[in-house]
DNA sequence: TGATAATTTGACCGGTTGGTAAAACATTAC
DNA sequence: GTAATGTTTTACCAACCGGTCAAATTATCA
């Protein structure tokens, strides 16, 4: 019998596992590259190696999948911040934060590009989880740093100015990626660009963060 | 007659200046938020407020629109950068560069919002500007600011990476919009966002490339 | 005013898109 | 083996999309 997928919630067939994991990889590509709008089921199916009914009866929808894919992937998204610890040493903590978020665009630049797409386009299918559980997490956050400034361990800041900052620079290497190919030129567009980027942000948030005497 | 609108480059009627600025504005509205794939020419004429064929008697295809959308809007994005001057001082010309870059990105959202989307998909229609011009320009400023490392000016660093990060920083608060306000919250979601962004990247980036005396 | 050119519109077209129906095919459990 | 269930395919549909066409309307100017 032909069961809507929504309704089989109990056990999962080991095709249904391999191939819902073949779409997903398949959806990342495209919806990375396309953005939701600009992506289409036939394009995802062809990457995936099916026709578009079989992926249809695994999603039943466009925006099943595009969920299905969000879920999955937010989650190990904000894992580099989730390990930021308030115990550590605020420049060694910032430092590997920085070289965490680094890695991940140089290794994940699909999954940086899925969500790029989605807040430039107004946020619409994950604005609950900017509002919650990124919220949450981010103000937590915000408060560890906020206490080592107030401590004198860093300088004065806006610790969610500082987020910003580190996300945007970092994640700048995944989202803009043919930008900045193009800017460099060919010669310095090998993967030497993550060091060099690395070395640079490195140097720019811990001094730029160090207590000074004539510092506001 | 009805003249195709490539064929009329001499004369152009009041009519013909009024229409296609009220088109690129309206385009410049739908580009920014949907991508050049997630736009549709019905959309563009709704908000333009006149009729598809009518549009498109004004531009031909969808790519005519976005072609000269790009071209306007290109060249007034790169003015901040082409005012960085090699004679004044350093510290100050790098702070008024993150300011008028930070202006433009709260009162000109959409125009950042056109690049981002068209370089976060692979830069399909501005890939020979962004090698040429673009990197032109940015080659340029970069080596002054190589110069003012070499002359212990500022703090030795990655001209190049430098210009990333105030891109990216600076633009996050366009681009990003709708993630800065989620975290921010409501209460600190109003303009004094773009001033606390200043300050704090005034500060970051300003002590982050004085020279020290540890400095490597 | 009337002729001429510029603009606007409604009807339409072929291709694409998200999604469905049903039957054919494969797998598993007994 | 076979019956029940799970998977895949073929054919299809209605809505949408980029774009055309010819006719209708409006502006320009002698």
């Amino acid at each position: 019998m032909v069961l809507p997928r929504a309704a089989r919630t109990q056990r999962r067939t080991r095709i249904q596992e391999e191939k819902e994991e073949l779409i997903l990889e398949a959806a990342l590509d495209v919806f990375a590259t396309h953005g939701f709008r600009g992506s289409t089921i036939d394009q995802i199916a062809e990457v995936a190696g099916m026709s578009k009914p079989n992926l249809l009866y695994y999603f039943r929808t466009k925006e099943a999948m595009h969920r299905a894919l969000i879920d999955r992937v937010l989650d190990s998204w904000l894992d580099p911040l989730r390990e930021f610890d308030a115990e550590g040493s605020p420049v060694s903590e910032i430092r590997s934060y920085i070289r965490r978020k680094l890695e991940m665009a140089r290794d994940f630049p699909r999954e940086s590009r899925l969500f790029a797409n989605e807040i430039l386009q107004g946020a619409p299918h994950i604005e609950d989880e900017l509002k919650g559980p990124l919220k949450s997490l981010v103000d937590e956050k915000a408060e560890v740093i906020r206490s080592w400034a107030k401590t004198g361990k860093i300088a004065k800041c806006d610790p969610y100015h500082l987020i910003f900052a580190i996300w945007s620079t970092t994640q700048h290497y995944a989202d803009f990626d043919v930008q900045v190919r193009g800017v460099l030129g060919d010669e310095r567009s090998g993967e030497g660009r993550f060091e060099d980027a690395a070395r640079f942000l490195e140097q720019l948030f811990v001094s730029g963060l160090e207590i000074r005497d004539g510092g506001a």
